[in-house]
DNA sequence: TAAAAGTCTACTAAATCCATAGATAATATA
DNA sequence: TATATTATCTATGGATTTAGTAGACTTTTA
């Protein structure tokens, strides 16, 4: 599942891609364009920039800019850091391996094999989309 | 994400494609040898059931099996059934469609037209990996 | 008729998601 | 330096979904 925080996070980034260059955009403005509730972006923003995605500053003229190239900045990785893991189990994780409570033996289970193909298709769409690829 | 429910559905399913031509499980019997626990197992049962998926029987000798060729039961729609429409989020969802309410554009929405990709791509697995193709 | 098995109704605990409120800090400009 | 503007931090809460459990009831067979 794509969260909301997911889903915001990559239209924020998206409209920051879009700026004319050198140029940044405050929370509200991005919130009002994008219909999402600014507290909630607010969150979402500080995650980006402690992951180094974005940097900010304060005060007029201040606001929100990209600090990577947007043909850097990978779909999987954003939807990672902001919704976890793209394996629909954990177990078929690459990032965050954890085995079922329930397994009887991971190297053999069924289903782990089928959703690892998953998980890889789900990586082969999202790590190979950059935001450049979106505008 | 593929819930506990989907997964115990799979193995569940998986189970009984296992068995001798003819036989049948009990709930106990698969919930003991599955890990999965024993309640819960029913509720999961019956979804099955009423999809057409399992036959039952009370009583001595009585149980679950199979109606379905495994050849003839996909993934996909095991997951649909048990856990929900496969596409992360749902505006880009065949099954179940539903706009985002901060939508502007459903048609040029980039955030959509990646997770149609993405919604795609796990169909691509699930949809053409059948319970025989997982024993 | 009793034991064995599935079925139904209802409920709850825990986790996750989706925010919001309100105080604080940083920055630019007058 | 004062003020307006903007981001940041701490804390909290409601809604929804997930994951189960309890217990009474029904069906079936021996």
């Amino acid at each position: 599942m794509l969260t909301n925080k997911g889903k915001y996070g990559i239209k924020a980034l998206h409209y920051l891609a879009k700026l004319p260059k050198g140029e940044s955009a405050r929370i509200t403005e991005i919130a009002q364009s994008e219909n999402i509730p600014k507290k909630f972006l607010e969150v979402i923003l500080v995650d980006l920039k402690r992951q180094g995605y974005v940097q900010s500053k304060s005060g007029i003229g201040g606001g929100y800019w990209l600090i990577r190239k947007p043909k850097e900045i990978m779909m999987g990785d954003v939807v990672r850091l902001l919704d976890g893991p793209l394996a629909p189990v954990r177990c078929a994780s690459y990032t965050a391996y954890l085995p079922c409570p329930d397994c009887k033996d991971v190297a053999t289970c069924e289903v782990r094999m089928l959703m690892k193909d998953v998980r890889d298709s789900i990586s082969g769409v999202l790590d190979n989309r950059s935001l450049q690829d979106m505008l």
